[in-house]
DNA sequence: AAGAAGATTCGCT
DNA sequence: GCGAATCTTCTTA
């Protein structure tokens, strides 16, 4: 998994200027879901990560498949394992991540959850979030290092 | 009230 | 590599 971090009081956060309709979701307290659409056709899918009435959130910016192959690649239209859940975009595509999961509660809901993944040894590496151009310098972007499924070109130094 | 930019992806060159 | 698709917010008039 690859996510990024955006903070209370961070310029690059949607929550920065405050809530307003399209955040309102990140003020909800921790493990709520965060989606919102970008660039009028992708959607993008957050987790809360602060107390209520905190506007912070963790995008999840890809994930490696596990589950559910054949259904992400007939969503996705796409063959390549590399590609289903590789993007912030592409991985709302492959679980059907939309609006409608705005807000959710990942500790109650039935139609959006977090689970345990396979325990293995992971190194996490940090680098600059990607996309952004606010507080570009930060290093708040999380991977697994030598993971295949990570976006963006670069993986910088753990 | 109108326009530009954005936590993106896809298709064409 | 570049541009289109197309929604919300913020800036400018």
């Amino acid at each position: 998994m690859e996510c990024e971090a955006y903070l209370h009081g961070d310029e690059a956060s949607h929550a920065y200027g405050g809530k307003t309709p399209r955040n309102a979701s990140m003020f909800l307290g921790p493990f709520h879901a965060y989606v919102y659409k970008i660039y009028g056709t992708s959607f993008c899918v957050n987790v809360t990560s602060e107390a209520p009435d905190v506007g912070a959130a963790v995008l999840v910016r890809a994930l490696e498949p596990v589950d559910g192959l054949p259904l992400m690649r007939r969503r996705r239209g796409v063959d390549s394992l590399r590609e289903l859940c590789r993007g912030p975009g592409r991985l709302c595509q492959a679980l059907a991540i939309d609006l409608r999961c705005n807000g959710l509660s990942l500790l109650s809901s039935s139609e959006l959850w977090l689970e345990a993944g396979e325990a293995r040894k992971r190194r996490i590496g940090l680098s600059p979030r990607i996309g952004i151009s606010q507080a570009a310098h930060r290093r708040l972007r999380y991977y697994e290092v030598g993971n295949d499924f990570l976006s963006g070109a670069r993986h910088l130094s753990p």
